[in-house]
DNA sequence: CTAGGGTTAG
């Protein structure tokens, strides 16, 4: 029995998205009449899950690349910091004649930002003819990201003002640049504006950005009570933890012990709550308050998050270096 | 049927 190649094809794009890529995988591996729709959507399965050495190592096997799969392998060597081998992408696409093309380009600006060379990604993001929101927010993420935060807010406003509308990522950009660079007024007018002017309702990310922009300034009374009244649904100990973090960096342990108890609260079975505060216990040397609660921690059964980040990192460290020349080689033949 | 943007600790 023989399958459907738009139907496989679509049915590997879901596990990927649904974080299942070994049944991606699995499926991408019966397809008998692949063509370059499922090559590309299995390179994207493993982009959307993080596999980036994955994806180059696809690109090895299949030997051709087409531009549709241009973004997502420079999204690749953009996570591995591997930009000598996205710029050789960038010369395969700009050899094909294919400007214009806002994905490629975008993920090129976003690229070359991570990896440092702000005035590179912004010289390209200059020339571009054709932006869209995810450029603009690509390179104002790259100015913030890079201790730019003021340039990164005048090109919010320029954005703005050439009539495209910031969408939440947008703000997270914003607020970041911000909190990196110490414009603690002007994330507070932001943060407003963006409920307020936009009607977004801001998620953890925002305050979390917003948390330590005020704990950078060592406004922790402030941070406290933006998060108490964000009442709905951002009680969650990530944010906390970065209020914990402000405080403890400016000695405020009277609070660092509270909010601590907090995070506790909001979820007994996060072991880093307890270790945090006992963390704070022991910095005032309050040595049998810092035992009790390792104490409680293991009354509770908490143990670590049954995570498999470490591992995987673990897997990257060792990850051999990447050679994409074969994209170059093929690109000719491919078109 | 397939592509690009966000958090987080020196």
């Amino acid at each position: 029995m023989r399958g459907n190649v738009v139907v496989e094809s679509s049915l590997l794009d879901m596990y990927g998205k649904c974080g299942d890529v070994g049944c991606a995988r699995v499926v991408f591996d019966g397809l008998e009449g692949r063509n370059w729709v499922s090559w590309t959507a299995m390179l994207g399965v493993y982009c959307h899950n993080g596999e980036s050495e994955s994806v180059l190592g696809l690109v090895r096997e299949w030997g051709v690349v087409d531009v549709y799969s241009f973004g997502t392998i420079i999204r690749a060597c953009s996570a591995l910091a591997a930009v000598r081998q996205g710029k050789e992408v960038h010369c395969q696409y700009v050899r094909k004649g294919g400007w214009k093309d806002v994905v490629v380009e975008s993920a090129l600006v976003d690229m070359y930002a991570k990896c440092g060379s702000v005035d590179f990604a912004y010289r390209l993001f200059s020339r571009m003819e054709v932006r869209n929101l995810i450029t603009w927010n690509s390179m104002i993420g790259g100015f913030a990201q890079n201790g730019r935060g003021q340039e990164g807010l005048e090109l919010f406003e320029e954005m703005v003002k050439e009539g495209v509308r910031p969408d939440g990522i947008s703000f997270v950009n914003v607020l970041f640049a911000c909190s990196h660079n110490g414009l603690v007024d002007h994330g507070r007018r932001y943060f407003d504006l963006m409920k307020r002017e936009y009607g977004i309702r801001p998620g953890v990310v925002h305050y979390t950005c917003m948390i330590d922009l005020l704990g950078r300034a060592e406004l922790i009374q402030e941070a406290e009570s933006l998060l108490e009244a964000a009442d709905c649904g951002y009680d969650h100990h990530s944010v906390w933890a970065v209020l914990l973090g402000a405080c403890t960096k400016c000695s405020d342990y009277i609070t660092a012990e509270r909010v601590a108890k907090k995070m506790i609260q909001l979820d007994p079975e996060f072991h880093l709550s307890y270790v945090l505060l006992s963390n704070v216990y022991r910095a005032v040397g309050r040595w049998n308050d810092a035992q009790e609660i390792r104490r409680l921690m293991e009354e509770r059964g908490v143990k670590k998050m049954p995570g498999t980040s470490w591992v995987e990192s673990e897997k990257q460290k060792g990850s051999p270096s990447f050679d994409l020349s074969i994209v170059g080689r093929s690109m000719g033949e491919a078109a």
